[in-house]
RNA sequence: GGUGGGGUGGCCGAGCAGGCUUAAGGCACUCGCCUGCUAAGCGAGUAGAGUGGCAGAAACCGCUCUCGAGGGUUCGAAUCCCUCCCCCACCGCCA
C-alpha cells in the first residue's frame, strides 16, 4: 500500500479533523501526525547512514581489486551496519503503527454531502412512481411465499441457520429471471462488461476495498485458507486492476457481475428477522466503475440512474436518498441509497447503495492511470452500486404485484425471462 | 499432493562461480536531425515509491528503497541460504 494519503493528511490536517467530526468517527489523528514526524526524522538519519555504507562498500570493492588492505574500513562499516540495523528496526516499527492507523481512517466526505449524525438526517433526492393502492390488506412476502409454496423458511433454517431461505419452483425461477434481466440490461443498454469473479477472495483483496481490518466480524472466513466469502461483488470487481498502471485511454472501465453475497449480520440481531429481507446469503447484481478522478461525480449520477432503471422497467415505486455524513460507509465519499416501496411495511426499504469512493480504495489497491499528456501516474476513482439486490427485488415484486387471491402478477419486463409466464398462482 | 523448470523495467530478454551493472541488448514509445510523403537511417530520452533541499506548490537537484513476497548471510545480494506465493510441464486425485 502506498502512503501518499499520509502526505495529504499531513498537509490538510484541519480538513481531516472536520471530516472526522462530521462522520462522528473516533480517530487518534494527533497520534498519527506525531508518529509521522518521528518516522521522517529517523528515516532521514538512517538514509544518510546507508548512503555512507554504500559509498564505503564500493570503496572496499575497489581496494580489494587493487590488492590493498581494507580491514580498517571494514571495521568501520561493521559498526555502521549495527547502527543502521537499530535505526531500521525503529523505523519499521513506527511504520507498522502508522500503517495500522491509516487503515482505520475513513474516507473524506464530499462537499455536496449533507452534514448529519444518523439516518434521520438523510435527504430525499427524488421519488419515482406511486405506491399501489390495494382494495385489500397487502400481505408480507413471507405469507405470500409460503402460501404459494415458492419460499421455504423452515428448511432454510434446518439446512443452515436462521436468515437462510430456500426458494422453490417459481420463486427460484423468478430469482434467476431477475439476475438475467439485470445483467442483460446493464451489459447491452448501459455498457458494462460482464464478469464472473471468484466468490472467495484473499485478505489483501478484502483489505483493498476497506472491508478489512475494520469489519472482519461481518465476514465469513475459511478456517484453513487465506480466503473469505465476499460480502459483495464490489470486492473482486474493484480489485480487478490492483497494482496496475492503466493507460488513460482505457478509462472509464465499467464492470457488472452477478454473485451471491455472504454477510454475518453480526450487529443486526433482532432486526428484520422474518422473511428474506436480511439474509446471510443473498444474490446481487453489482455495478463497478473505475474512472478518471475528474469524472467520478458525473459517473456516480449515471451509475445511480443505471440502477434506478431496473426498478423503472419493473415498475416498482422507489425513492433516492443522499446519505448524510454520519450515516455513510467507511470507504464512501458520497452515497445514494435507492429505496423500494414495500407495501406490507408501508415504507421504503434499501435495495441499492451507490457510492463514489474517490481514490480511497484506489490507494489501498494501488490502481493508477498514466495521464494522456504524460507525467506521473495518478490514482483512479472507484465507484460501486447494487444494480440491484436480487432477493429484495424479488420481495418487492411479490408484494407490489400481489392480488387479492394471493397470486402474483409477473411484471411485463420479466415475462420473457420467465418463459412467457404471466402470473404465479398456487401450485396444483 | 509429488517431481522438475521458471518469475528481471511498458513488452521481450541477458546477467545468477556476490563488488567496473548507476540492470546489457532488442522492441515499443517520445523528442530532435535528415527527407517531395511514408519507410529506413542518425542522435537523445523514457519505471515506481519514499524522503530531503524551498515557508508552501511546480520544476530541478540529492539520497534511500524496489529484479514474485518476506526473512537471513555479508562491509556489499538480481546473484548465496530459508520460508511462502504464483506460472509452466509431467504424475496422482477430482466436477
Amino acid at each position: 500500500m502506498t502512503l501518499l494519503d499520509l502526505k495529504w493528511i499531513r498537509e490538510n490536517e484541519e480538513e481531516v479533523r472536520l471530516m472526522l467530526e462530521h462522520r462522528g468517527a473516533n480517530f487518534p489523528l494527533d497520534e498519527l501526525l506525531k508518529l509521522d514526524a518521528v518516522r521522517r526524522e529517523k528515516l532521514t538519519a538512517v538514509e544518510a547512514l546507508k548512503a555512507r555504507r554504500n559509498d564505503g562498500s564500493k570503496l572496499v570493492g575497489s581496494l580489494k581489486r587493487e590488492g590493498k588492505d581494507a580491514s580498517a574500513l571494514l571495521d568501520e562499516l561493521r559498526k555502521l551496519d549495527e547502527e543502521i540495523g537499530n535505526l531500521d528496526a525503529e523505523v519499521s516499527s513506527i511504520q507498522g503503527k502508522i500503517d495500522e492507523l491509516l487503515l482505520q481512517i475513513p474516507n473524506r466526505v464530499h462537499a455536496s454531502v449533507p452534514v448529519g449524525r444518523d439516518e434521520e438526517e438523510n435527504v430525499v433526492v427524488r421519488t419515482w412512481g406511486d405506491p399501489p393502492n390495494f382494495d385489500f390488506e397487502p400481505k408480507p412476502h413471507w405469507d405470500l411465499g409460503t402460501t404459494l409454496d415458492i419460499m421455504d423458511f423452515e428448511r432454510g433454517v434446518s439446512l443452515a441457520q436462521s436468515r437462510f431461505t430456500v426458494l422453490k419452483g417459481m420463486g427460484a425461477r423468478m430469482e434467476r429471471a431477475l439476475i438475467q434481466f439485470m445483467l442483460d440490461l446493464h451489459t447491452t443498454e448501459h455498457g458494462y462488461v460482464e464478469i464472473e469473479p471468484p466468490f472467495l477472495v484473499n485478505t489483501a483483496t478484502m483489505r483493498g476495498t476497506g472491508q478489512l481490518p475494520k469489519f472482519a466480524e461481518e465476514l465469513y472466513k475459511c478456517a484453513d485458507d487465506d480466503l473469505w466469502l465476499i460480502p459483495t461483488a464490489e470486492v473482486p470487481l474493484t480489485n480487478m486492476h490492483a497494482g496496475e498502471i492503466l493507460s488513460e485511454d482505457r478509462l472509464p472501465i465499467y464492470y457488472t457481475a452477478y454473485t451471491p453475497c455472504f454477510r454475518r449480520e453480526a450487529g443486526s440481531h433482532g432486526r428484520d428477522v422474518r422473511g428474506m429481507l436480511r439474509q446471510h446469503q443473498f444474490d446481487k447484481v453489482e455495478l463497478v466503475k473505475i474512472c478518471h478522478p475528474e469524472k467520478s461525480y458525473d459517473e456516480l449520477e449515471r451509475l445511480t440512474r443505471n440502477a434506478e432503471k431496473v426498478l423503472q422497467l419493473l415498475e416498482l415505486p422507489y425513492r433516492v436518498i443522499c446519505l448524510c455524513s454520519g450515516d455513510m460507509g467507511f470507504a464512501a465519499s458520497k452515497t445514494y441509497d435507492i429505496e423500494v416501496w414495500l407495501p406490507s411495511q408501508g415504507k421504503y426499504r434499501e435495495i441499492s447503495s451507490c457510492s463514489n469512493c474517490e481514490d480511497f480504495q484506489a490507494r489501498r489497491i494501488n490502481t493508477r492511470f498514466r495521464p494522456r499528456d504524460g507525467g506521473r501516474p495518478r490514482f483512479v476513482h472507484t465507484l460501486n452500486g447494487s444494480g440491484i439486490a436480487i432477493g429484495r427485488c424479488l420481495i418487492a415484486v411479490m408484494e407490489n404485484y400481489q392480488r387479492a387471491d394471493g397470486s402474483i402478477a409477473v411484471p411485463d419486463a420479466l415475462v420473457p425471462y420467465m418463459g412467457g409466464i404471466r402470473e404465479i398462482g398456487p401450485l396444483r
